[in-house]
DNA sequence: AAGCCGGGGTG
DNA sequence: CACCCAGGCTT
């Protein structure tokens, strides 16, 4: 493998980074170690766009590290909620409370002490590291693989042992000093010139030190990994309503949608029907009554809502108890009323139906 | 090494 | 639709 002349590619590409970033709320405070540590968890496997609104919602109400140590989890997944992988969210709040009442506030000091730490891995202990701490370290996101893998033409199949050779490539171009603004540089660079499907070669400013643009093989790399089939999981959601509040449930603290908020819901399995589903979930929500259940009016049409890896289809039903006795259903569930609606983290599906069921 | 975990932007 | 995103954790 070529070697790149390492020292004129640094200065290209920050050069390149000092006019052409861009502004994001996070780089206006890059030694921040709060903000920084926020705006990375944030950014795993999430898009700069996306991101933004919920950074600056969670400054609001979490301005400090002391702030979200001490906040209650609920609420804490209220200002997550909608932003997906709900565990990054439980993990920034407990690595929170350890830094506050086991460190005395006093943030870790080396990427293998962030790396202890519930939600930070290598790319995120070295992101900390070495744009709030001005530490060298490497990254190695998505983006700088990319832009590596380009650089160095490389050809591999993505595997364990390709991250580690990316991860080699990573600490051997990264610079001696301004290390945290090479990291974003690579980043930058992948995420709006050096771009998965029509990289912009033309207004890259180091394609003279790129192998795969001299090869002209930018287009195939890097090796993608062959695709998987999403399989579809069907569900029913059932609105149980009583004196006009409606019935929800907090989902288990892992898993899918871990802890957040939703109508009662259970999978219908294969060989199943929704009416054996249903009878499961009462059983769940009224832990041993053997009275008779009531019946659910279910709509005809069905709600589906996509994830990366599988499509959720979901049966809505609609069950009104207004002469039921037993009220009170097992502790993870709730009676509220509609307007209570948003002191509840709910998903982006959950919040799909029960606009559609309350409104 | 492979699976799990969300939701949105983009062609 | 398919692909991918400033990944990390569990098995």
């Amino acid at each position: 493998m070529k070697t790149p002349p390492l020292p004129r590619l640094r200065a290209e590409l920050l050069r390149w980074y000092r006019r052409n970033q861009r502004p994001l709320p996070w780089r206006n405070c890059p030694t921040d170690v709060y903000r920084q540590m926020l705006a990375e968890c944030m950014l795993q496997q999430t898009q700069v766009a996306t991101v933004i609104p919920y950074y600056e919602r969670w400054l609001e109400r979490f301005p400090t590290i002391q702030s979200l140590a001490a906040a209650e989890q609920d609420e804490v997944l209220k200002y997550w909620a909608g932003l997906g992988y709900y565990s990054r969210a439980r993990n920034l709040h407990s690595s929170a409370q350890q830094i506050v009442q086991q460190r005395g506030g006093k943030f870790p000091g080396s990427a293998e002490e962030w790396m202890q730490l519930p939600g930070i891995g290598r790319y995120t202990a070295g992101a900390i590291c070495s744009i709030a701490q001005r530490q060298r370290q490497p990254i190695l996101d998505g983006n700088a693989r990319r832009v590596l893998s380009r650089w160095f033409a490389l050809r591999a199949q993505p595997s364990p042992r390709t991250t580690a050779k990316l991860w080699q490539l990573a600490e051997q171009v990264m610079p001696k000093n301004n290390c945290g603004d090479f990291n974003q540089a690579m980043m930058e660079l992948g995420a709006t010139i050096c771009r998965p499907r029509e990289p912009h070669c033309d207004t890259c400013p180091v394609t003279r030190y790129c192998q795969a643009f001299q090869q002209k093989i930018v287009q195939k790399i890097p090796v993608k990994k062959s695709t998987r089939s999403t399989p579809t999981v069907h569900l029913i959601c059932v609105a149980i309503t009583h004196r006009h509040r409606m019935l929800i449930r907090r989902r288990p603290p892992r898993g899918l949608w871990g802890g957040l908020w939703e109508l009662p819901t259970h999978p219908v399995s294969a060989r199943q029907d929704r009416t054996e589903a249903w009878q499961q979930l009462w059983q769940e929500l009224w832990t041993g009554n053997n009275a008779q259940q009531p019946e659910v009016n279910w709509y005809d049409s069905r709600v589906r809502h996509q994830l990366t890896h599988r499509t959720i289809e979901l049966t809505i039903g609609r069950v009104n108890m207004t002469s039921w006795t037993n009220k009170t259903p097992v502790t993870s569930a709730r009676w509220i009323k509609p307007a209570e609606r948003n002191d509840y983290a709910l998903s982006r599906v959950m919040s799909k139906i029960w606009d559609w069921v309350v409104l």
